[in-house]
RNA sequence: GCGCUCGUAGCUCAGCUGGAUAGAGCAGUGGACUUCUAAUCCACCGGUCGCAGGUUCGAGUCCUGCCGGGCGCACCA
């Protein structure tokens, strides 16, 4: 029994007390109740405080609520026993075969184990990164990478139409003086002052000169325009190439300068206009925010005719919507979020309802450590630790995993060294090593010519009635919970935390629970039933770890 | 000054959207491998959840005010 078909029992009992009378409920009977997993073993399999959640609806104290329901629920086969406890728990402890029999779930259901339909129907456009094509992306790009790539598989899993999308910031002041100090540095000349430092200019400099001699003939400002692009053109495609390393696609790269070339900008305005939150003053286009929360109107067309920032973030959000998107996630910086606010009354003065519309999730700066020192990062002095050293130095995995351990909006740390340390104090491998156990018994069995069960009817359930057994079993229920969760706060964080923790639990199972026979021993039903849930927790890990970017290794 | 955000063990961080005795890992101490991977497991040590009020059966979680750190307040991008 799942933790879903135990909240739907919950569900039941109560509609059947209230349809009969007994209970009284003011506010009906609610559409979902929460089963939780206790943490003290003496408190059952599962737990619920609905009793003391609608002890108001219903008038009556909880622990009397709770007896009724408890009453109710005992006469459910699965059911093995229920106690009242405290001031109004419900402890419920599961029938062990009727436990045992998720494994053979699991491993019916394969890769799609821990999928769900919660966003089913649901076209989700989900931007992240959005860097200038002016240098190598850093650290907080990387975590965007990993996290954004990580909710997209998410919110995939989780039913959703998803689209990635990288914005390139390729228009603007920031380009030319890309392109100035790229041609400063070609000619030996010292970079301007606003302009790009980093050695990386000095070598992007130096091969578009080798490559393209004839460059320095040129007028200065076609000289300009021509290292702009070629140093956009490379460094682009660095960008590309090593996300894709990263094991981050992105299925739209979308220009600023497409945006603009298309008209798309005016067109964007004119759907604004008809909102009628659009105003002209001081020779000046406002978008009129203040009547949607933010602290001051803005500009979209400036006084001397050209379109400010936030008119194409305007005009790419209509186009967003114009494209199907029901709903459009922003993954910004904790510098930014100041403009969250008028991002969202943006939306609103498009007619939408930002509410539903718009998902914005801040993301706090990542400091880096390194042999016990912070490093100072910073584009402008060129100290920029990018993110394809950062690969180099930890690899893919180590990096990925850590930086989808903690929730966006939580300031962290990393330390290069204790990321690439392979060992217990890095809880990828902790995980990693489980799968890999876990591939070893299977090996083993099939050495012994002990095939896998493949899903129920293939082993008995109710021989699994060992406390880690039970333990394991009900971490791998949650999976599915997890996944719902995950995606619908947009917080893939909770996915490596679950595999920590399911992880842990097979562990302590293989400590103390031989799964393979020994030696002369007959293969019994126990061995058998016991590898079907070895196999059904390595499809766990493997899915998880997968909904990470995160490889599963066979051996370690 | 206004706004946003964070403050949990020595360190890095969780805390299931208000529940039972606040949890992991690292660091420290001591244990467990002649048979499925010891990158593992077990035990001990470690806390006025920044401070003070409030909301209620119940607050690390919600509200208010302070204190402290980070960030933002352009017809820049």
């Amino acid at each position: 029994m799942t933790p879903e078909q135990l909240s739907q029992h919950l569900v039941d009992a109560l509609s059947a007390l209230a349809d009969e009378g007994v209970l009284q409920l003011a506010d009906g009977v609610p559409d979902q109740v929460r089963v939780e997993r206790p943490k003290a073993r003496e408190h059952g399999d599962y737990a619920t405080n609905v009793a003391m959640q609608i002890t108001k609806s219903a008038g009556r104290p909880p622990r009397e609520i709770a007896q009724l329901l408890a009453d109710r629920l005992l006469r459910v086969a699965d059911v093995a026993a229920v106690d009242v406890a405290g001031p109004g728990f419900l402890n419920i402890t599961v029938d062990a075969a009727a436990q045992g029999v998720l494994a053979g779930d699991v491993l019916a259901a394969g890769a799609d184990y821990g999928n769900n339909e919660s966003l089913a129907g649901q076209r989700i456009n989900v931007e992240f990164i959005s860097a200038n094509p002016t240098g190598p992306l850093h650290v907080g790009h990387t975590r965007w990478a990993a996290l954004g790539d990580a909710l997209a598989r998410l919110l995939s899993a989780a039913g959703a139409d998803v689209a990635r999308e990288f914005y390139i910031n390729d228009r603007g002041a920031q380009m030319d003086r890309f392109g100035a100090s790229l041609v400063a540095a070609a000619a030996g000349h010292p970079v301007p002052d606003d302009g790009y430092h980093g050695g990386y200019v000095t070598e992007l400099a130096a091969r578009i000169a080798s490559e393209q001699p004839e460059l320095a003939d040129l007028p200065p400002d076609e000289q300009l325009a021509a290292y702009r692009e070629e140093g956009y053109r490379l460094q682009l495609a660095e960008q590309q190439r090593e996300l894709e390393h990263f094991r981050t696609h992105f299925d739209v790269w979308y220009s600023e300068r497409t945006l603009h070339a298309d008209d798309r900008v005016k067109h964007g305005i004119e759907q604004l206009r008809r909102q009628r939150h659009l105003y002209e003053a001081d020779g000046a286009l406002w978008m009129r925010t203040t009547d949607f929360g933010d602290d001051k109107d803005r500009v979209l067309v400036r006084s001397n005719g050209e379109y400010t920032y936030f008119a194409s973030d305007t005009a790419y959000y209509v186009d967003k919507r114009e494209r199907g998107f029901d709903r459009c996630i922003y993954m910004l910086g904790a510098d930014h979020h100041g403009y969250v606010r008028r991002l969202l009354a943006m939306a609103a003065c498009a007619g939408d309802d930002p509410d539903k519309t718009i998902d914005v999730l801040i993301g706090q700066l990542v400091k880096v450590l390194r042999g016990g020192e912070e490093l100072r990062l910073s584009k402008r002095a060129g100290t920029i630790l990018g993110l394809g050293e950062l690969v180099d130095i930890t690899g893919v995995d180590a990096l990925r995993y850590t930086l989808c351990r903690y929730p966006a909006d939580s300031s962290m740390t990393i330390d290069v060294d204790a990321v690439t340390r392979q060992s217990s104090d890095n809880p990828v491998y902790y995980v990693q090593y489980a799968h890999a156990r876990l591939s070893a018994i299977i090996r083993g069995a099939t050495d012994l010519g002990i095939a896998v069960p493949a899903g129920n009817g293939d082993y008995d359930p109710a021989v699994l009635d060992h406390p880690r057994e039970g333990d394991l079993l009900r971490a791998l229920a949650e999976l599915p919970r997890a996944v719902q969760q995950a995606a619908s706060m947009r917080e893939p964080h909770r996915v490596a935390r679950y595999l920590e923790a399911t992880a842990a639990t097979f562990h302590k199972f293989y400590d103390e629970c031989r799964v393979l026979p020994m030696g002369d021993e007959e293969v019994t039903e126990l061995h058998r039933a016991r590898l079907a849930l070895v196999g059904a927790t390595r499809v766990v890990l493997a899915n998880g770890l997968g909904l990470l970017g995160v490889t599963a290794p066979e051996r370690m």
